[in-house]
DNA sequence: AAAGTGTCGACTGTCGACACTTTTGCGTTG
DNA sequence: CAACGCAAAAGTGTCGACAGTCGACACTTT
């Protein structure tokens, strides 16, 4: 019996480690907005919720602050990451860079199977503009921008594209709802995957530049209109 | 380990952060190639060798895993990162995107006294050269690096910087010499200053991407010449 | 002899415990 | 009545311990 020799793949019955686990719950938490900015994680709470130890809860967290999305204070622990309006600036500037060169890299790449990906994509996206469901959008929106960090080849990149991601996400999901219309939102995808297909570098940047700008000033200003939210828990004295 | 039994503490650092001794301390040894690229990080080991339990031990290796400088293998423990040439690839491309931008963010910001400062590192990089201290030599030259990422004034690209030079040094020190002449090296960093100082961003983009582009054919070449070196030990089959 | 199996040792993942620090609650005082 | 301050409570930082897992090595089987 020559079973062993060619091992049909088999699900791989990882026992998900604890600490991914409860990575995962808290990410989701955080971007489900269940916890706002600023708000505390108690390792101990969060352990005996989930009925385990703090150990895990702890290098949960760790992860997570070093994804940007919670900051640890020495003696105090864990908080949700607050984002000052600049540096929300920070992040979209960055993600303008990145996503500019990752638009490049993929469209001198790119497959007829890889542009239908994209063209299937957006299409998603048309459609979830037409129902209501905002996170939804966020989603999709979010898995555009995605794939092209994916398609441009870049591991790299697209690793930190989905670091930054998910540090902005805290501030959409803070925002609730969405800042323009959905349908405005996918259309505005366009140009950019005309630009890509065109192959004409200049003209991806400037779409690039162009699309994520329009997001970047719609994000900015309802942050700086809407939550007077206070900033971090500082631990310097006067 | 009771550090409060030691009021007088000979070290000036402070006794509540093991943590970030422990990362500082993993960090050098790597950097320093101590502690070279797929070797086992032995949290028992560290831990006896340090005085201290496996828990702090545990943490400061997640913080650099998510720092890119170790691997975490479930069961099996921490491991010296290993970088396959196309890894080190796309670290040096992502590396050219970002720091054209922040060039450029600098270029528009540009004060005399920040030029100044720019200046005296190049300086600092030229009487590096005279003598001969390579890893003395990598260190101005990332400082150099650093200040044009620094003076950006975007925190989130100077954090981002930081990480992927921490990373890349790790190959750097594994080719342990320089690449090149240490006085030529130097020279080169010149256009990208006169650029800088002239605020043409098309020239500051392309000046960039000459002088890191040269880097990294210098340091593609050694790595895939050089070192034969062997994979991570994974554990996913064919 | 090659491949597969069983056992041993070492190490990781997780836990509960303890000391110290921060926060909270409440009584005291100006 | 508000500010202050002290003491209890809650929570973090670290530790040592135990069980489960992995790798190595010798042994059995084909």
């Amino acid at each position: 019996m020559r079973l062993a020799s060619k091992p049909v793949g088999l699900p791989a019955v990882t026992s998900q480690d604890l600490v991914s686990q409860i990575a995962a719950m808290l990410t989701d938490a955080i971007i489900a907005g269940h916890l706002p900015p600023g708000a505390k994680v108690a390792e101990a709470a969060i352990a005996r919720e989930l009925g385990v130890s703090r150990a895990p809860v702890r290098e949960a967290g760790r992860l997570l602050e070093s994804q940007g999305l919670l900051v640890a204070i020495p003696s105090r622990g864990f908080f949700v990451r607050t984002h000052a309006p600049e540096e929300i600036d920070d992040l979209y500037d960055l993600r303008i860079c990145i996503e500019k060169h990752a638009a490049v890299l993929t469209a001198r790449r790119l497959t007829p199977e890889g542009h239908a990906a994209l063209r299937r994509q957006l299409d998603v996206l048309y459609e979830t503009a037409a129902i209501n469901d905002p996170a939804r959008q966020v989603e999709e929106d979010y898995r555009f921008h995605r794939l092209i960090c994916e398609m441009s080849g870049n591991r790299r990149l697209l690793k930190l594209f989905d670091d930054l991601a998910s540090e902005l996400r805290i501030v959409i999901g803070l925002i609730g709802r969405l800042y323009d219309d959905p349908h405005r939102i996918a259309e505005t995808h366009e140009p950019l995957l005309a630009a890509i297909e065109s192959g004409d570098e200049a003209r991806i940047q400037g779409s690039m530049e162009y699309h994520l700008g329009d997001a970047w000033r719609g994000v900015a200003r309802l942050v700086r209109t809407l939550p007077p939210e206070q900033s971090q828990p500082t631990e310097t004295g006067p």
